[in-house]
DNA sequence: CTCTAGCACTCTTCATCTTTGAGTGACAAC
DNA sequence: GTTGTCACTCAAAGATGAAGAGTGCTAGAG
């Protein structure tokens, strides 16, 4: 644990970076602190040993580390109050009611993004929590069946399916109907199974292309698998200073396109946590402060990407406003 | 009309400049073309008059402007035969009939764009061609409701929406059967017009949610009307030397963010189209190749992203031969 | 009239130096 | 423990110069 003094001049020395992303001299440091830079120097001197501070060469002034932001986080950072017009803007969101709370939250995070030049990321998981409602198949044209499947929180997947010689609209009333008293209810992650053990066993013996249709709706059932993700503002991290070198810009663009993004993004446990730098499996140079949404027990993650030289404090306030409102 | 020689001349300066990027200087076309560096340079002086070569700077080697481009793709170019790699691999795809032809066409896609490192976008556009095949409404817990519209293509649309209060299951399925007797087989971007003026007016008698009911069905009519859009090797682009400057890397991405770039892709013309620099109204800094596919009544249009220093003839020839293989 | 050799000239690129300013570390004095 | 001071280090920015690529122009040859 650091000394008054000592977690002090770290705390300041976070903030004046955050705010300018130049390192941080001892002289800057005086006025705030009613002593002289000597002193704060051999201060300074004391946290780059313990590893809260770093210099980017031997003479320059101090940038904090990843164990610097980390102390900080955990230990000096104070909830900032929003200001007026930030907390305007995201009421007039949520006070109008006739908006569905999966658009109020793409809203709410539009004008986060843009206020605080960060990237937000809302990653749906609809697979957990959704039971089905309904499925249905309707014939098309030259040989294709559109499968559709409907939850119980108003999801809908659908896939288009090639079938090998036409089938009979008996054939698909039979199964559709058997899914829908059978299958109705149940978890959507269970159905696939549920599909090959107690379905499958039963059209095998009265539907001819029952391999087909079987098919079309394995096929649906796994895209539920596949969370939804959605990117708000995804350049606007690009205009943060440590993104003015190309190769860092092509790398974390790659990576955002790069499908295993979602690992990164899913949070597991509730409550607001923080991912500085090298602890989230994103990017070395970025911090990843996510939250995890219940709407009606459909779970969701919001996760905000900026770089290590966050806002911490104002973007922990946002998200703890959003929850609370979410919860609402 | 340009002369043997110096039409020659301008051909092998743009295709240099295509492969190496480099300004190409005299001498290195002299070998080629049998005369001395002087001989061409007045050449080059000449064509450069004329605005079809431009310089970096006073004593630097030529480059191809625009004009030099143009001229290049509607008088010089001659169609590339693919290489027997690049043929199979496209080969196994287009010979794979279980796939659904959009799948195919992505696959290509990802293909060529892998190979070139150029960026593709597929732009599907639904809404003409397809007609209403049916309409679904079903009710969820606490006053949602989900509306699906499916089209005689396989397209399909749902919008949740929640209704002020509790609506009867009866006046849903009153609502769904009239417009599915009435509208079914009207063209998509027709069918607001008809709801509006063909099934309001009914409905509103003796449905007493109907405005609620209305809306959402308005709400998906409209959601096919928004092309869809799909990027495909989305960074591959950045690859190309010309994007190795943070500037202009953050501004190719914005515009590829931009909901506006819709506009810059469609086409609306049949057959094969270049749009160099300027041309297009995405970047100054870009080609657009683009060409129209029809896969049964329904259009799209397909669109390669890259370089003004293009490689033309091979990008053209790649969708003459997706284009070919698509009418099949 | 066309082509070519040659030369002066321009401009980029790269490396080397220099200057300036911000900032540190260490030490002696308070 | 705190402070003033001074030598030292390094980055950033500008100046300088040499090398190399390439041009334009001109005079002479074919």
């Amino acid at each position: 644990m650091l000394g008054e003094r000592e977690a002090n001049i770290l705390k300041l020395i976070v903030e004046e970076y955050i705010k300018d992303a130049k390192p941080v001299g001892s002289s800057k440091l005086c006025e705030q602190l009613d002593c002289s830079s000597a002193t704060i120097r051999n201060e300074m001197s004391y946290l780059e040993n313990l590893g809260y501070l770093e210099k980017t060469h031997i003479s320059s002034g101090r940038v904090p580390s990843e164990k610097g932001y980390r102390y900080y986080v955990d230990n000096l950072m104070k909830p900032k109050n929003m200001t007026g017009e930030e907390v305007l803007k995201l009421q007039t969101i949520f006070h109008n009611n006739s908006l569905q709370i999966s658009d109020a939250i793409s809203k709410s995070l539009e004008i986060i993004s843009e206020m605080t030049n960060y990237t937000s990321v809302i990653l749906g998981s609809a697979s957990k929590e959704n039971k089905l409602k309904q499925v249905e198949v309707l014939p098309l044209e030259s040989n294709n069946i559109v499968a559709i499947v409907i939850t119980d929180k108003g999801h809908v997947e659908h896939k288009t399916l090639n079938i090998e010689s036409s089938i009979s609209i008996d054939e698909i009333k039979k199964t559709t109907d058997l899914i829908n008293k059978m299958l109705v209810d149940t978890p959507i992650d269970e159905v696939s199974e549920k599909l090959e053990f107690e379905i499958k066993p039963i059209i095998s013996k009265y539907v001819k292309q029952h391999e087909a249709l079987y098919n079309a709706f394995y096929n649906v059932f796994t895209d539920f698998a596949k969370k939804n993700m959605q990117f708000v503002g995804k350049t606007n991290i690009l205009k943060q200073p440590e993104f003015n070198d190309a190769e860092k810009i092509k790398n974390l663009i790659n990576k955002f396109e790069d499908k295993k993004i979602i690992n990164s993004i899913e949070e597991q446990e509730d409550g607001i946590h923080i991912y500085i730098g090298s602890e989230n499996n994103l990017d070395e140079d970025v911090t990843i402060i996510k939250t995890k949404y219940n709407i009606d027990g459909e779970e969701g993650t919001i996760a905000i990407v900026g770089p290590k030289r966050m806002e911490y404090d104002k973007v922990v306030s946002l998200l703890e406003y959003l929850n609370s409102n979410i919860e609402k």
